[in-house]
Parts: C-alpha cells; structure tokens; sequence
RNA sequence: GGGCCUGUAGCUCAAUUGGUUAGAGCAGCGUGCUCAUAACGCGUUGGUUGCAGGUUCAAGUCCUGCCGGGCCUACCA
C-alpha cells in the first residue's frame, strides 16, 4: 500500500475566493487525495489558511475587527465553503495556530545553526500617519517614467515599468492616503538561498516528469541575472509569527514578525501535527508523514498549487528544508497549473468580477462545479470559463450522458421486473465486449488519475459512462423484452450493476452523485474494479434498489442568462 | 525592457516528444431507436496547424523573423 501525502497551496484569508483559485489546486488536489484513497492507498490530506501578512491585517481593520477575531472567523467561512466544495482535507488547518508559529521559529532556529541567516539593513518607507511600514506596492504616485498618476511603489500599472517607491513623483499611502512618508532604516533577516543555489539546481534539473510550467518558473529564478537572491523572511507588522530563535529572543528583532512567505509553507508541516493534535495522536502519527527518520520515507509528498506560488514551493520552502540539515520530507512532485479566467478576461475579486465559491454552491451543487472545473482545469495552458460552455457540458456530459443512463435503467427495470435485480438469461458476446472495452478505459482512467493527468482523466470517465448507453443500444433490453423476458433480465442486471460500476469509478469527481447513487442502489460496496467482472458481479440477484430521483439536472437558458449577467461585474452584498 | 508559456475544426481541447491520411467531445447535418431527463446510438460535414522563411527523407512538433494572447520579473500573497 502506497502512501500518499498531499497538500494544496493554503487560500490567504482575506475573503471568499473565486472559482479560478479553487481550481487552480484544492480541486485538483481533492481528486487526487480521494482517487488515491479509493485505490486502497494510505492518504493524508492537508489544507489550511494562509493567515499572516500585511492584507490581513488591512481587511480586519476594514471590517473593524482585531486581526485575530477576524482571522478566525474567515477560517470558519472558507472552512464551511471547502466542505461545501467536498473538500476532503483530513485537517483544514491555520498558519496562525501554535503549532505553526513554534515550527516556524524552531526553523528559523536551525537555520541560523547552519549559517544560512543573515541580517541586513535595508530601507524601507515608514508611513507616519499610518505608524507603519508600507510595502512597495502599498504607495502609489504619479509614475516618473510615464506620468501616470496612480502608479504603484512596484511597479507603474500604466507603462508597467518596474519602480522603487523613492521614485514616485508625490507618493502617498494607499492605506490612509497620507503624504507624510519617510525612509527608516530597519533590520531585517535574509535567508541565504544563493548558497544553495547549485544543490536546488540539481534538485529541479532531476525532476524531468514536472510539469514544463513548474520547473521553467523554477530554473528562471535560479539561473536570472546573478542568479537566485537572497530573500528577507522578516517584516515590521504585529500580526505574524513572531521572530524567535527557537524559544530563544532574537536580539535586534523584537517587534517584527516572520514573513508570510516564510510560515506559510512550514505550515503544511505543522498542519499536520495540528491533525494529530486534535485527533488525540501521539507526535509519532504526524511525523511518520514528514520525517524520513520516522517512518515518512516511503511517502510520496505531491503539492499542488497555481503558477503564482511556483516560486516559493520549489525554491524558498525547499530551502527551508534542506537548509534545516534536519531530515525532513521533501517534495516529490509539485503539480502546477495555470489560471482559469472568466468569460474573455480574468476574475477579479476587486471588481467581484466572475463567480466566487460561495456565489457557486448558491446556484448549484458542488458536483456540478467540480465536474466542469476538472474536466476543464488549466493544466497545460489558461483555461476559460463561459456559461455557454457550462452549460453544454454540465446538461450534456452530467445530465444526459451519465443522469439519464441511470433514469433509463432503473425506471425500464422497474416497470418490467420491479425493483431489485432480475434474474434469468446469461451473458454472451455483447457482455464480453463491453467488459473488455470497460476493462481498457478503467485502467486507462486510473494511469491518467495516478499521473494527474486530470482532463484526460475527465475525458476517459466520460467515455466509461458512453459505453453504458452503447450497450443498451446494442442490446436493446426493451425489444429484447418482448420475445425473451429473460434474456433482458441479463441485460438490465448489467446495467445496474453499471451504475454501481460508474458510481464508484466517478466518486473523486462527483462524490455527491457518487453517495446518492450507492444510497439508490442500496449498497456500501466500494470495491474498486480492478476486476471488472467481479465488480459486475457486486449487485446480485435479487438485490433490492431504489429509483432515484433527477441525479443531475439541465441548466436551463433563462438561468444561463440570468448568471451571466448578475456575475459580469460588480459584487453587490 | 528581460524571461517563460502559448496560438490546431464554429467552441473546448488531443496528437505516444521529428514518423503513414492532424484526432476527440460539443455545436451543425443525416439517420436509427422509443427504455429514458426532447434523452440514447450510428454515420457525417468542418483544418494551408497565426503569418513568412529555413533545416530534414520526413515538421503541428526543431530553427529564425513577424503578428496576436497570457504569466512572471524577487516588499501582494
């Protein structure tokens, strides 16, 4: 039994997230964890939010909360939205918990012990007014370059040319709008990724199975310019991991916090402790999960994430583990994937442009996002989300490919043998040929899910849920009724065990269907088909099953409309 | 500015990494069927692979240039 640790990129905290970032690793990630654990495999799935930074700390004040009271109550929202998604998580964690900020500084820790932190003096722009310091892109001015007047401290969004905030003509705080701004000198600790460069070089250039996306973004930052800098993991906020040394002060540094980028990936290691912690776990259960010492090196760690977050996973977070000279786990495979964008531009959560997860299961149920979303997730290129397409393929693949083959099969059978499974007739050629054809594209199915491959995965269940209706076509029970009852008793024994079949085989993209369907069937048994036949076999005679109500309904055009024009623009609530 | 990705049928995507006649699904058209959610099956029309050159026995795939789309560019996360 293989065992498989998985964790999805952690959803920063401020505010409900659109459909384009739940694809973009959650989904994925949750068909993986499920599919993994369908095959009999030993899974921990991991997600939590990503808490800490100055955004946070700007949305509770806006909300007039302290941070803390709004931190958890956003987790409580993202938390009832990702079960709402059926997200599997074996813990939905947060970077803010205890166990988090004592990892956090425990690394820090040994990472001072083996050289790789130094401290630097850099300059930064304290706004008075404020009584803070303001990230570059919290000032904005009129650009030197070309006069634009609200161009940001990073970058000009006008000419988008790259700035320094002592470049603006007239700059002024996003936050408050002052003008009273002055350059400080402050301490910072830096994190000696250059020293590393070669050994991540080597690292990356081994991982030739990756996808082009992520080793590409990864090699660009190593080999750019001089090469792969090194990065300050420390900020002037209140709201963060505090910067320790292990349980020790760090002289120099009181009153600064670790840098969001820095906890948020030691997170998905403390998440994991934070699992056990509250399941009653000795440290043992965890660390079996993430110390190659004690028992993790036989997991297969797989991340996934969005291309934005490439950077830190394949390069910063590995250093923070390699460079700890501890033996923990490191990344396996890091699953990228690009962005999903929304009706010919992108979503935009300023402009509540596009739908939102919470908007998403108000219209719909979670499996008819899932499907869309999967069979068209953004694997190889930006993938775009029109009504109009989700529309057809919701009606075309959820609603009449795979609803109607169980309408079709259980309410033929009803009215001609009642309801529980018929007996009589055998099995001949037709049979023969669909297990064969079955037995091809399962094993198919389950190359692409084991390789993430997820629209081809998408694709192939697809064609398994076809094959039913060819064989009802082909065998045509209901003509077959009128000259040999018994014969299409076969037949139709056949197709419900299909339903079975496809209920179990569909579970990591549908798993709302796949629970309505076994409850139909009056079944629990998940058995995975490894062996067609016997899987065809599960529901015998005379086993009693229930007609179930619309599995998947159709997106009518009136609602279509009506979607595309409340989610075109502004967010109004 | 620099780097990377990308452009294939009306739409969404494939093409075993340079190898026969570029394939699927949807939409369209035709037809069969009547168990079913106006559903299903079968057949079929759509392509100068963005443009122009080049390398090669062979190019969607490699090279050069141009045109278009996207992402990243290290203090947003």
């Amino acid at each position: 039994m293989a065992r498989h640790l998985i964790t999805s990129a952690i959803p920063y905290i401020n505010g409900i997230k659109h459909l384009g970032n739940l694809v973009g690793s959650q989904l994925p990630a949750d068909l993986f964890a499920r599919f993994q654990r369908a095959r009999g495999n030993e899974v921990l799935f991991l997600c939590a939010t990503d808490e800490h930074g100055t955004p946070a700390e700007l949305a509770a004040a806006k909300a007039g909360k302290p941070v803390d009271e709004y931190c958890a109550e956003m987790w409580a929202v993202q938390a009832e939205i990702a079960k709402g998604f059926r997200m599997s998580f074996d813990h939905f964690g947060r970077s803010s918990s205890e166990q988090n900020r004592k990892l956090t500084q425990h690394f820090a820790a040994r990472l001072a012990d083996q050289g790789l932190i130094k401290e630097v003096t850099d300059q930064q722009v304290y706004s008075i007014t404020d009584g803070r310091f303001l990230p570059d892109r919290y000032i904005e001015g009129t650009c030197p370059n070309c006069g634009f007047d609200s161009a940001r401290g990073d970058q000009c969004d006008n000419c988008t040319k790259q700035l320094d905030p002592v470049d603006l003509i007239n700059p002024y705080s996003t936050i408050s709008g002052s003008t009273d701004l002055e350059v400080r000198d402050t301490k910072h600790l830096y994190l000696r990724q250059s020293e590393m460069k070669d050994q991540l070089n080597e690292w990356i250039s081994s991982k030739t199975d990756w996808p082009i996306l992520t080793t590409s973004i990864a090699k660009k930052w190593l080999n750019d310019g001089d090469g792969l800098q090194d990065r300050g993991i420390t900020r002037d906020l209140s709201w963060g991991v505090p910067v320790k040394r292990g349980d020790e002060d760090w002289p120099g540094m009181e009153g600064k916090v670790f840098y969001v980028w820095f906890d948020a990936p030691i997170e998905y290691i403390a998440c994991a402790k934070e699992w056990a912690d509250a399941n009653d776990k000795p440290d043992a259960e965890w660390e079996r999960w993430w110390r190659t010492d004690k028992g993790a090196d036989d997991v297969r760690y797989t991340q996934f994430m969005g291309k934005d977050n490439v950077p830190f996973h394949t390069l910063s977070f590995p250093v923070t583990i390699l460079g700890s000279g501890e033996p923990w786990k490191l990344v396996d495979y890091i699953k990228g994937l690009n962005y999903l964008n929304y009706d010919g531009g992108q979503f935009s959560t300023s402009r509540g442009r596009g739908v939102f997860m919470d908007q998403a299961l108000a219209i719909l149920p979670a499996d008819y996002w899932r499907w869309w979303l999967l069979s068209h997730a953004p694997e190889s290129n930006d993938s775009e989300f029109t009504w109009e397409n989700f529309q057809a393929s919701v009606n075309k693949d959820l609603a009449d490919v795979l609803g109607n083959f169980v309408s079709r099969v259980t309410k033929f059978c009803r009215s001609k043998f009642g309801e529980s499974v018929p007996d009589g007739g055998t099995w001949g050629a037709p049979e023969e040929a669909l297990i064969a054809e079955l037995t091809t594209r399962i094993r198919a199915y389950e190359m692409h899910m084991d390789a993430m491959e997820v629209r081809k995965s998408a694709a192939e269940l697809r064609a398994i849920w076809a094959a039913g209706n060819e064989y009802l076509q082909v065998t045509a029970p209901w003509s077959t009724f009128k000259t040999d009852p018994d014969q299409a008793a076969a037949q139709i024994r056949m197709a419900l065990n299909l339903i079975r079949l496809y209920s179990v085989l569909s579970a990591p993209f549908i798993p709302d269907a796949y629970a309505s369907l076994m409850s139909a069937m009056q079944t629990s048994d998940d058995t995975w088909p490894d062996d067609v036949t016997a899987a065809l076999g599960a529901l015998s005679i005379g086993h009693n099953f229930t007609v179930p109500e619309v599995t998947f309904r159709k997106i009518t055009d009136d609602e279509r409309a009506e979607w595309e024009t409340r989610f075109s623009g502004t967010r109004d609530e």
